[in-house]
RNA sequence: GUCCCCAUCGUCUAGAGGCCUAGGACGUCGCCCUUUCAAGGCGAGAACACGGGUUCGAAUCCCGUUGGGGAUACCA
């Protein structure tokens, strides 16, 4: 039995990889199965290494370890996929070859023009397999003049076609429904459907356990499979992580990086206890419990399918459970392993150095380095110069998801991109830095912004972010 | 729009036809303990979405409605 993990490093590390990661790895353990770490980075544009390693860190931090992985190698390497390209486009050519799949070269007018067309229809498809059947001779003229193109898959054109989903039974839809998938990209790249099949059949994975949100892909895969003429493995979708409004958990929402959780305090054995309580019951209805007792337990008839809220307040108490029943000595550990270690403070000292009289006033001065900031009214954000209130929600939105997207945030990037936002908002730096400023740290004094933004880190910025957001809102 | 999935307290869930006047946990409220605040103890309020079947009997099975979610990318 083999099952694994595929996170694409696209960014902060998911709460949701680690959902899907803890019920692979108890699922494979309690059977006596391997659990393994593949990396999609089939994405050549938003992928990169930063976020590899940060997945890697989180996973381990939570003690979700893989057996076979990139970085801990393994019979079925390589795991990583922009290291398997030559195996992907092998495997595309074998499909054309045998008439399962064929070059498409439609643009990207063109397929903009058949979206249109198709919402006009009410149709789900939006591809209308233009390129399908073109005559041999053309192919082999356009492929000879260089023309760029993708690779699609051939899907059977009328019957049913469907799987077994090991929580839900057979699901199962009509083969028309499903567009002809692209394989390839054209840069030569596989999409994630290729890749994920045939890795996942090279692999010998036996299980696939993913996230809800592929099951209308599913199809595709199961499509593949059988063009390839290769067993299916079994499939079993975990429901959705929530927002508190029901939607699919997002940034934009809630937190969702596991270094936010991490940063903020909570140990990572009351992590896992919550994300196993997520659609997930002991058969004693325990709330506490630790990952050896849920492998013990583990089966997939306790799950419930209704896709569960994301609960912070269940959390807190359940971390406050872990942190109560440490030893003063444990704890103390726990504490310098965190933020109160030299590894932090050496980041930290420095920039309050000059603004103490005392060793005392570090503790007043760091508050917010190591907790959360005061709880702040609109007053508090909105600059004095400004005064209005919409605008200054509008200007910190704007800011906020340009910050989204900072990937290295350091000192010089951040205020790069913040002095940017200054130009195209048309706002002082005064009034923009002083706003973010209150918003990160809840002070109107601090170090120098962006030397803060950075010691305080990504994830806990991007909460507080929000959270002033939320404050602001109309 | 179209396709697919889901549906028990505000939230996480137990419940696999009679054990259910629906149980536990978080949160909320009240009381106790206590120099304070937590923690802890005790208690209260709070749910089977609706309508049809099936059955002697339905939260549990079937159908429909409604609601929610997801998917409809050269992202995963």
């Amino acid at each position: 039995m083999r099952v694994r993990i595929a996170p694409s490093p696209t960014g902060d590390p998911h709460v949701g990889t680690a959902y899907i990661a803890l019920f692979n790895k108890a699922f494979a353990e309690k059977h006596g199965g391997r659990f393994v770490l593949r990396i999609e980075d089939t994405d050549q544009k938003r992928s990169n290494e930063a976020s590899e390693k940060a997945i890697f860190a989180s996973l381990r931090w939570l003690g979700l370890d893989w057996h076979e992985g990139p970085d801990v190698g393994g019979e079925y390497g390589p795991y990583r996929q922009s290291e398997r390209t030559a195996i992907y486009r092998e495997h595309a050519q074998q499909l054309v070859d045998s008439g399962h799949a064929y070059p498409c070269f439609a643009t990207a007018e063109e397929l903009e023009e058949m979206r249109a067309t198709a919402q006009a229809e009410g149709r789900r498809t939006a591809y209308d397999r233009r390129y399908r059947d073109l005559p041999r001779d053309e192919v082999a003229r356009r492929l000879a003049a260089g023309e760029e193109h993708v690779i699609r898959l051939k899907m059977p054109l009328e019957g049913r076609i469907g799987f077994v989903d090991g929580l839900r039974g057979p699901i199962e839809i009509d083969a028309a429904e499903v567009d002809d998938q692209i394989l390839l990209k054209s840069d030569g790249f596989p999409t994630y459907h290729l890749a994920n099949v045939v890795d996942d059949h090279l692999m010998r994975i036996t299980h696939v356990i993913r996230a809800e949100e592929w099951i209308p892909s599913t199809p595709k895969h199961v499509a593949l499979y059988d063009a390839f003429g290769w067993e299916p493995p079994a499939f079993v979708h975990m429901p959705l992580l929530r927002n508190k409004d029901k939607s699919k958990i997002s940034k934009r929402k809630n937190p969702v990086s596991l270094e936010y959780y991490r940063a903020s305090g909570y140990l990572p054995e009351a992590m896992v206890n919550f994300l196993g309580r997520m659609g997930w019951s002991m058969p004693d209805e325990s709330e506490k419990f630790t990952y050896g007792q849920m492998v013990e337990h583990f089966d997939f008839s306790r799950m419930s399918l209704s896709g569960p809220i994301f609960d912070l307040d269940k959390l807190g108490w359940l971390n406050g459970l872990y942190l109560r029943e440490l030893t003063h000595a444990e704890l103390v550990e726990r504490l310098t392993g965190w933020l109160f270690g030299a590894d932090y403070l050496t980041r930290l000292a420095p920039l309050v150095q000059e603004r103490v009289t005392t060793l005392g006033d570090f503790v007043g001065k760091t508050a917010y380095f190591l907790g959360p900031p005061r709880a702040l009214t609109a007053d508090d954000l909105v600059p004095k110069k400004v005064g209005d209130k919409d605008a200054a929600h509008r200007v910190l939105k704007d800011v906020t998801e340009v910050l989204d997207g900072v990937t290295d945030w350091r000192n010089e990037p951040l205020e790069a991109v913040c002095r940017e936002q200054c130009e195209v908002t048309g706002w002082k730096a005064r009034d923009l830095f002083g706003m973010l400023r209150t918003a990160v740290t809840g002070e109107t004094a601090t170090p120098p912004l962006f030397e803060t933004m950075e010691v305080i880190g990504k994830a806990r910025c991007q909460a507080r972010l929000r959270e002033a957001l939320a404050v602001l809102a109309p």
